[in-house]
DNA sequence: GCCGTTTTCGGCCCGACTGTTTTCAGTCG
């Protein structure tokens, strides 16, 4: 059982305490548990044998029980009693949008409604509007909102929500009425997938705002338009949220809306103990209700004592205790990276040659790039074969002769097979500059098969980096299984990089195992596996994920010039 | 159900919008 499918169990529990209308505080602390679960970067049936379960935040002693038994067993007791006293299909209603465990509860006690299928045909036969308290509106959302969750996708990725949100924002700050507008959300905090978009704008005119914001050119939708806040479906099927605010107000809004949730929940206790008071509107003593100022972010932060934390650290995962402490990380920056170590070429599966992406790679300010195409034994991606690279070495030789202040570094792209084995003879490895391995098939190993079979290439001498480590592609194949503490321990004893790769539908490593890797001592590369050589620019959403994993300019290898990158390949 | 430089008991963030209501419950974020 792998930590998602149990935070799944954890958040379907929540579900069927809040069918059940049990104490609020108790669905909290089972949906905090599972949201723990989700991110945790170690086995969670690791932490269950050695007892640690209750040392995770949000795991007390009931929890950590239930979960010792549904670890050992299979099966939790709690969960199948609650499973009994809910019928099933109740579950599915609450996933409509709008339709919450209140409003399903009573179509199932009047109408016996218990799946969504039922509930359609009961809303077309207008059955609904007939029960009291709901009426012909409710079923009117009901038809569009199962249709909508019919054909929903997942979430968006952050790399094709993030050029929609810009250019709403560019256009916001275009109009005379608009004071400042920023994205928000997990957009902001620059999370890997993203569900709607959020947006926050200030102004003195708030109507005129809205009014802008439901007649832009792309909205095909109004799902919601009040005077401060609106909601609108874009042309893309994304929703897009815009709430705004008055000028002094912005910056208490920014960070509210800018969450997470938690980190948001996490300063208003802290401000409740100084008998202070945190919304959206400002910060405000809360005995007097005097305001003490909500313009800027830090009017917020500051009254706590805290510094105004990059939204990409505002998860709740210790970054307000590590601020107290004094022991924030002073997160990369994207003017830090100084080269790609991942770059294919047409020789291979790429699009251009070594020098268009050479020509690229000056434009972004770097001084080298690593071409490292695929090598032989992956044949669906044009590997080259001995000859081919013989021939890519000599010719890149050449071309370095000719450039004064950049350097192509020859490596490959290794195949790492079933048994942990890779493509090409060591000697040839050795004349390499830099050489990584990935896992590209085999992926329904075991754990265990999956592990020494990277442990075997982690340990290769010729070995520099591993790349796209869990193989993870959003929103359509899951991360295989691996025990990434022992991979971490072994990658940093044996000098081996772990890449965070920065193309929009991997962006793997994840923060969280960043962290974990980074705590282990392990060097990280953020690199894009370009395939051609607008594919760099990728490395946008690979140093935000950085930042999501708390790395700092010293723990990735390609901020480093090319002399202290080479000296640390000779391991 | 969790948690603790006020606490092992008594707290637990706060507000907008919709739809159905004549003052508010439900849902969402």
């Amino acid at each position: 059982m792998t930590n998602k499918d149990v935070a799944y169990i954890l958040s379907q529990i929540a579900d069927l305490l809040e069918i059940l209308q049990e104490s609020r505080f108790r669905i909290i602390a089972y949906r905090k548990a599972a949201s723990v679960l989700e991110s945790l970067p170690e086995d969670i049936n690791d932490v269950s044998e050695q007892g640690r379960l209750q040392e995770l935040p949000g795991i007390g002693a009931h929890i950590a029980e239930r979960l010792e038994e549904l670890l050992k067993t299979g099966r939790m007791k709690y969960f199948e009693e609650l499973k009994q006293k809910v019928p099933g299909g109740l579950l599915e209603l609450i996933k409509i949008r709008g339709l919450g465990p209140k409003t399903a509860v009573t179509v199932y006690e009047n109408l016996g409604i218990a799946s969504v299928g039922q509930l359609e045909k009961a809303a077309k036969e207008h059955k609904i509007r007939e029960v009291k308290g709901l009426g012909a509106k409710v079923e009117e959302n009901i038809i569009k909102n199962i249709k909508e969750m019919e054909k929903r996708e997942e979430r968006i990725l952050l790399a094709e929500a993030y050029p929609i949100a810009q250019e709403i924002i560019k256009e916001l700050r275009k109009q005379p009425f608009v004071v400042s507008a920023e994205t928000a959300g997990s957009l902001r905090r620059m999370r890997r997938t993203i569900g709607d978009i959020d947006l926050l704008a200030s102004s003195n005119e708030p109507e005129k705002v809205m009014d802008f914001f439901a007649m832009m050119s792309f909205v095909v939708e109004v799902e919601a338009k009040g005077k401060t806040k609106s909601t609108i479906t874009h042309q893309d099927g994304r929703k897009v949220d815009l709430r705004v605010v008055s000028p002094d107000q912005y910056g208490s809004a920014l960070q509210y809306f800018t969450g997470s949730k938690q980190h948001s929940i996490h300063l208003r206790g802290i401000a409740k103990d100084k008998g202070l008071k945190i919304s959206e509107y400002g910060i405000f003593e809360a005995a007097t209700e005097k305001r003490l100022g909500g313009k800027i972010e830090e009017d917020i932060y500051s009254k706590l004592n805290l510094p105004v934390f990059p939204p990409e650290l505002r998860e709740d995962k210790g970054e307000i205790e590590a601020a107290y402490e004094g022991d924030l990380p002073k997160l990369i920056t994207l003017k830090d990276i100084k080269g790609d170590l991942h770059v294919h070429t047409k020789k291979s599966d790429g699009l251009n040659s070594v020098e268009d992406m050479v020509s690229k790679a000056k434009q972004l300010g770097y001084s080298y790039i690593c071409v490292s195409d695929h090598a032989k034994n992956l044949k669906v991606a044009g590997g080259l074969t001995v000859k081919e690279l013989e021939t890519q070495i000599k010719n890149i030789k050449e071309l370095n002769k000719r450039e004064k202040n950049f350097r192509v570094l020859v490596g490959a792209e290794l195949n790492i097979d079933n048994d942990g084995n890779v493509d090409y003879d060591s000697s040839l490895l050795a004349r390499l500059d830099f050489v990584s391995a990935s896992i590209h098939a085999g992926f329904n190993q075991s754990k265990k098969q999956l592990t020494e079979r990277m442990l075997k290439a982690i340990e290769n001498p010729n070995i520099n980096l591993i790349c796209h480590p869990t193989a993870e592609i959003l929103n359509q194949r899951p991360p295989y299984e691996l025990d990434l503490p022992v991979i971490f321990k072994a990658a940093a004893e044996t000098k081996t990089a772990m890449e965070l790769n920065s193309f929009p539908n991997r962006l793997d490593l994840r923060a969280d195992y960043l962290r974990a890797a980074k705590k282990a001592g392990v060097k990280i590369a953020i690199s894009t596996d370009a395939h051609n050589y607008n594919h760099l620019e990728y490395v946008f959403y690979g140093v935000a994920i950085a930042r999501r994993g708390w790395l700092e300019k010293k723990d990735v290898i390609n901020t480093w010039g090319v002399e202290k990158l080479l000296k640390f390949v000779k391991k």
